[in-house]
DNA sequence: TAATAAAGTTAGACTAATCTAACAAATTTA
DNA sequence: TAAATTTGTTAGATTAGTCTAACTTTATTA
């Protein structure tokens, strides 16, 4: 048996893994994205790697195994389809959903899950845009440009999120942005990479650290 | 923050003495019922009596405070929630819903319990005819006469359990039970205390521990 | 009421998940 | 390439929840 916090574990290497385009993963960039101690993440890729469920040498990167990348699909899977169970049913704004499908997503029932799919109409996004894998793991990788790639003057549409913490989506509903809405990119301040976008006929002042966990199309 | 063994042991403590009838709880009682060692309640039951959850005094009885009583309703009132949502929207049988809404009572957002409140229109009652607690822990307590209290020839209807077990929920199915169905008991073999009783038109041999776990009306 | 049984407690040990502090290896850079 | 920095590891401690084995208190019964 898997415990809650292998689980999380799994997930973050997979997370990190995708977000870096590189299999890849160091120790402590582990340790800080879960927000414990390098320490406590080594011990843990021990136990891990006990388990077959990570590659890991003394010194070394990590890589998830097979075995270790199917469970961290299959937690994704459930984070994001209760993702869209509390969006879709149950009137969560956008920037709620996450903390609640984080607690959800252990839940352990392969019938619970199919069975929510089924009552969901088997959705293909989840309410940040991210793609829901499909019961046997298929994550179809879009490419994704970020706000910042956007040039001056060039309009773009938001379509997901990088950052899902609900302190970075209660930032962006107070700018105005939401899922599909057109932004214009209006100016850009070479000193400090301040970007002016307008949303809605709303001008507002993004930082760099800002438009890069926009993902626009 | 309360654990969700700790959310375990008060629900049971509730449990139990709603069933005796009787507020006071013992040591071995919990434990049995939880399926730990005494010693392993006797330490827990500490912990709790340190956070105002449970009066409890040396080699006396356990009863719950009012702050703990308030927390194994909450906990029950998400219980039986998830099961109607399971059985109502999710197509779960009857005998299936207990065992994963074990899990999801545990999820911590009031909005969730509230907004799944609302979605399944305030329901009164679970799958098994019990009833659910409101918001503000009102729980309303009927009378409930089991399959044994009722005499040879006349005919009832089952409305509910006492054990959800699935292994006894199983057992309930196979004998062509369900919610509201009739049951007509037929005759009782004073020696063994087997009660013949029929169902739907077919005729079945259940035993008196089956029966006392048949709530009717 | 004294012996026996049942119920409850304590002490000591284990595992999982975490920490801090000290240390070691690998990488970067002056 | 030697020094400095970053990255990763180890050892030892802590907490929650569990266990077994031995013990004490309370209740039952012969």
């Amino acid at each position: 048996m898997i415990s809650f916090t292998e689980e999380n574990y799994l997930k973050a290497l997979l997370r990190i893994s995708f977000d870096s385009g590189n299999d890849e993963v160091g120790t402590n960039e582990l340790a800080m994205n879960l927000g414990v101690k390098p320490a406590t993440a080594n011990d843990m890729l021990k136990r891990l790697r006990d388990k077959s469920l990570v590659d890991f040498e003394k010194y070394k990167k990590i890589t998830l195994t097979r075995e270790g990348k199917n469970i961290a699909t299959e937690v994704i899977r459930k984070h994001r389809l209760w993702e869209s169970f509390l969006y879709e049913k149950l009137e969560f704004s956008w920037d709620e959903v996450h903390d609640v499908a984080e607690q959800l997503e252990h839940i352990q029932s392969s019938k619970l899950i199919d069975k929510l799919d089924k009552f969901l109409d088997y959705p293909v996004f989840d309410p940040h845009g991210d793609p829901i894998p499909s019961k046997g793991g298929e994550l179809t990788r879009q490419f994704r440009k970020t706000l910042l790639d956007i040039p001056v003057g060039q309009l773009c549409k938001m379509v997901s999120v990088k950052d899902n913490s609900s302190a970075f989506l209660q930032y962006v509903v107070k700018v105005g942005l939401g899922i599909n809405n057109e932004i214009l990119v209006q100016s850009r301040h070479e000193y400090d990479a301040l970007m002016v976008i307008v949303v809605n006929g709303v001008e507002s002042s993004v930082s760099e650290k800002f438009a890069e966990n926009i993902y626009v199309v």
